[in-house]
DNA sequence: GTCACAATTGGAAGCGTTTTCAATTCGGCG
DNA sequence: CGCCGAATTGAAAACGCTTCCAATTGTGAC
């Protein structure tokens, strides 16, 4: 392994001069940036970020603290994460967490704070004052996606707002007969997005006149999975059907539709169904959704954290609202005038 | 920021012994160990792996380099990894190489050299030699899972039997219109799996004296929405349709059972769909499948890795054969007596 | 109560860079 | 041609640990 020394002796010059030759800071005459240039290149000679970072104290390594890679969100968001890390020459340093609190907790005080990387990326995560401070304290600069961090940087989409949209959407094409699925007691726990959502919808009904029934504010854990499981519950069963169903989640309104396949329900014609997320399986479903480009907001993310790290200037915390699109396709309509078929459709 | 300097202090000890303490390594009395911990905790210290590693040379952090893990096989391979890595006190840096073949190479070359992780995992990726070599030469072991890697370990199931027996479930079911949906050119570029199972699948026929039709060969991108528009070719067409069809991922075959769906055809009464993997929707779609475990895979991989890294013995490269299981559920069925119905069913 | 040997402990030399500080060189101007 | 400030350069001191080596302490057997 050829350390830097090696390169300076090759280039006949001091190790100082290459060291600057090579990290680009500092000055040092074309001439000589060349020659350190060419001597590490000959020498196949790599600087070893551990030596660099114990005496400059940057890491170049970014961490990123997600509640589980598996997911649609939050492997979006990584990706765009990822590509722009890369891009600037930074490691990314990922904390899957789905283990459970446990898991969460040794991250958070053992790993994270082994200064091993430079800043932290918090996914969905709902991070204490303390947990937020701690990170702080040894001057690691936070910012959250979609998530409360109370004193640190944020990126967010207006969840209340979209969830206002959707319904909205749902009102004007005349229904008002509108179930809502959201995200179950577990997971409010650690992102409280589907409360804000759910916040949203209760706020267009209302401001509609319309009646949020109880029996048709249902849960499932954001998969479609789960929710095709719970939306069988809410279409099979023998009371009254809603005409529609704002999902919180893409992914919940596709487990939906293929619920409400299954009793013969067509959508939109006797069902409309309307998500949020843009998850690429939607367009297989014609589902209408609101997309809020997860990877962009991983890229952003990094954007942000990037300038603050080189300005050194703390900045402060800030909140940036993401922008989303809303995406009209098929699975949304007027709503039947006959009212809902009967649970045995005419299969 | 406390240093070990601080503990040693505070703890009545020599700087050296509470380094062994902390670390568990070398001899060190309870006694010792226990004020050096009691120090440690009450000065909220926390190791620098930056200079720990400079010291040691061990990095206590393992790079993993995945095609995407917005997919299925990744991140699930990620998740085992992941939890595995943590449990064992190792950092995972993920380098998510999406980006195309620019990336994957700057990874290779530039990030993956800096002396930064102990060892490499790549997943489904084909290094070429020489890549392999140039790892190897800077003793990072390198365990491979899904790709054919020369000269280093390797995890892998049997792509070619597995998809023998998928298609033996099928023949012995009475097909013998079956079709085959594998990956596309550009992936049998990166990780040549589908390549493998259609080797599987062609054997099988053989053996059993089928055809196999060139036009029922289709290819797709390995995602739901992919399978669906080449499913909605294969089964639109005016020619004969398969009564069967072997996907190569489950998300391809519930691309296939979407578009049989849409033309009214019944599975698994009127199509059969298998599909290889073991992806949390397969229930959702009663999908008969070969689960492989992604999950364990990748905890495998880390443990293999980690046993070589501790032991310090080079091992040499081993490949071991991961086992899969067969999962029949209600996608597949004996065919249709009467032959396939039209294309347009009696829905 | 000794002695030999093992278990512990502390001192100090690295690990491979970055960066400060002072020294040196260079270019331009009077 | 000589002088001055700016641009370069090199020497050496960190950076915060690990670990070798030697010194010290503890243990059990005789």
């Amino acid at each position: 392994m050829p350390g830097i020394k090696d390169v300076a002796e090759r280039a006949g010059l001091s190790i100082a001069t290459v060291s600057r030759a090579l990290s680009g800071k500092g000055n040092v005459s074309p001439r000589s940036r060349e020659r350190a240039q060419a001597a590490a290149a000959e020498l196949g000679f790599v600087l070893s970020y551990h030596a660099s970072s114990l005496a400059s104290g940057r890491n170049h390594n970014v961490g990123v603290v997600v509640p589980s890679v598996h997911r649609w969100f939050f492997s979006s968001v990584v990706e765009g994460v990822s590509a722009t890390l890369l891009d600037a020459g930074y490691d990314l340093t990922l904390y899957n967490v789905s283990e459970g609190p446990d898991r969460r907790h040794s991250v958070l005080n053992d790993f994270l704070l082994r200064k091993r990387v430079d800043a932290v990326i918090a996914v969905s995560l709902e991070l204490s004052e303390a947990e937020i401070q701690q990170l702080l304290a040894i001057h690691r600069p936070i910012v959250g996606i979609g998530g409360p961090l109370p004193g640190a940087s944020t990126i967010r989409i207006n969840d209340s707002g979209i969830a206002e949209a959707a319904t909205n959407h749902l009102i004007r094409l005349g229904h008002s007969r509108i179930a809502h699925m959201t995200g179950d007691a577990s997971y409010q726990q650690d992102f409280r997005l589907p409360g804000t959502r759910q916040g949203g919808f209760e706020k267009a009904m209302a401001a509609a006149g319309l009646q949020v029934r109880p029996e048709w504010q249902v849960t499932a854990d954001f998969t479609i999975q789960g929710a095709y499981a719970s939306a069988r519950q809410l279409l099979g069963g023998s009371s009254e059907r809603p005409t529609a169903v704002f999902a919180a989640s893409d992914e919940m309104a596709i487990g939906t539709i293929l619920a409400a396949r299954d009793f013969g329900l067509r959508v939109p014609h006797d069902l409309s169904v309307i998500g949020i997320d843009g998850h690429e399986l939607g367009e297989v479903f014609g589902l209408t959704t609101i997309d809020q480009d997860a990877r962009g907001q991983g890229a952003l993310a990094v954007r942000l954290l990037l300038a603050g790290l080189e300005d050194a200037a703390d900045g402060g915390a800030t909140d940036t609202e993401f922008p989303t699109k809303f995406v009209v396709r098929s699975s949304t309509a007027v709503p039947p005038v006959d009212g809902p078929r009967p649970a045995d459709g005419s299969r």
